[in-house]
DNA sequence: TCAAAAGTGTTATAAATACACCCATGC
DNA sequence: GCATGGGTGTATTTATAACACTTTTGA
């Protein structure tokens, strides 16, 4: 009946026991590629289904690390700075009875209805830079991908909506801080950085208006200039991180 | 040994049953006396400490009514907008032995055990008007009344810190919405509501502007004159409901 | 030399801030 | 009439937004 072998199944048993019950982790992490805001999702192997990266709490362990933990686990980015955006947990906020059927195949009665279980979630969000490491996803998965925002409204239980309040939680954020550099490569100009802005608050903004607000903030150092433009070549910058950090913790107006 | 009954622990029992195990609400429920902003703290039955609100969530309740149910049990508030304001779970977030002990004098020891678990808990915050009903607890508690925040370093667990967090919150939301009305008992002036954003703010606003921005939203009606004042009377003022309700979901600038 | 994209500056408007002044009341 | 606290207006500064002009590059 299920394709893992009896060790894997004890180990998987021993695993959950050591695990808070009814409460998991989903990680929200968001990746800007130069035109998209994407996101990873990971794909288990019981069911055809994606997912955003996630699992659960062991019993001595605090859930900040947990969420490091696992959104290790399942992509292998790591040393991130992870936020709560909300905790989730409506009655019925289970997995549909045609993916407990499907997850049958793989795994035993036993595990399905533990994992099957009412669920609450506590969510979890970040971003990164482009140049990301490629993502390597764990035992369990088949694999992982990232996706844009917009193509995530067919993932499993409540993700998709995890997806949008994770992104209404950072579209705040950007009013008060310069978070945006989180994103961005070690070095960058600065109409990238509007694209970025752009591709979060979903709308244009003047670019005049923005390079000024930026360079106001003086953590963008200069570290010269683009070749090979077509067009003007923009001036390269990198973070001036040591004032990008004191940013983060004061409240400075950013908003747009 | 236990100051219950065998019917009562059988009750105790089979309602821990029905419940999430490990995963608890603290509901931080803010009001302004006029002079400070308090809190309402219970203590419970079977230890010599004081508690924010908070229980525990059943299986067929989603997590948003699970907070409304226990406040009104523990402090007969009901009716109001609860909101998150983060979720708490270092890895070591459970009573001391020192309580554990004082505990096992009221129940025994499966209960005590159960319920000193390490727990995860999910922070609402809410904020009253001054002319709330007075506070009634339920069974379990001895007594619930109301503090200022400025006296909760003493709480069990983490809860000073959970006063802490939810303060936080609300001192952001204050920057967008005209939330502090919720506050305010049905007819107030406005130097009253001035002194709730002081308190909030822990700093002095100036009077003029204060003024002028609070009559901008166009959310207040004059109903007449205060009396008796000992100096010129100020002008009384009510909610216009339905603005103000509108005005919250949308996001307008008001912050100081 | 032209299009395209980047960099820079100017101006108009609106918001935030700091005050100054007047008003109504009780003593 | 005067101290007290409330109401109102205004001037200054600062932020936001709109837009025009210049610069550098590759084709």
């Amino acid at each position: 009946m299920s394709q893992f072998s009896e060790e894997t199944l004890t180990l998987i048993r021993q695993e959950l026991k050591k695990c808070i019950p009814q409460l998991s982790i989903n990680c929200v992490i968001f990746r800007f590629d130069g035109e998209h805001l994407q996101v990873p999702i990971v794909q288990p192997v019981q069911a055809d289904i994606w997912n955003i990266p996630g699992g659960y709490i062991y019993q001595d362990e605090g859930i900040n690390e947990a969420a490091k933990r696992i959104l290790f686990e399942q992509t292998e980015m790591e040393n991130l700075l992870l936020s709560q955006f909300g905790t989730f947990g409506s009655a019925k906020r289970e997995f549909s009875e045609e993916i407990k059927g499907y997850s049958s195949l793989s795994f035993p009665e036993d595990i399905i209805k533990h994992v099957s279980q009412r669920f609450v979630t506590i969510g979890y969000y970040s971003i990164v830079g482009q140049k990301q490491k490629d993502l390597k996803t764990g035992p369990f998965f088949r694999e992982v991908k990232w996706v844009n925002v917009k193509e995530t409204k067919s993932l499993a239980l409540d993700h998709s909506n995890l997806v949008s309040e994770a992104l209404l939680m950072l579209k705040a954020e950007l009013q008060s801080k310069p978070l945006l550099l989180s994103f961005m490569p070690q070095t960058f100009t600065i109409p990238e950085l509007q694209k970025l802005y752009e591709a979060i608050l979903g709308r244009p903004v003047d670019r005049g208006n923005f390079r000024q607000r930026i360079l106001k903030t003086k953590i963008l150092i200069k570290v010269g200039t683009a070749t090979k433009t077509g067009s003007r070549p923009p001036i390269v910058y990198k973070l001036d991180t040591k004032k990008y950090l004191d940013s983060l913790t004061q409240d400075m107006k950013l908003g747009f």
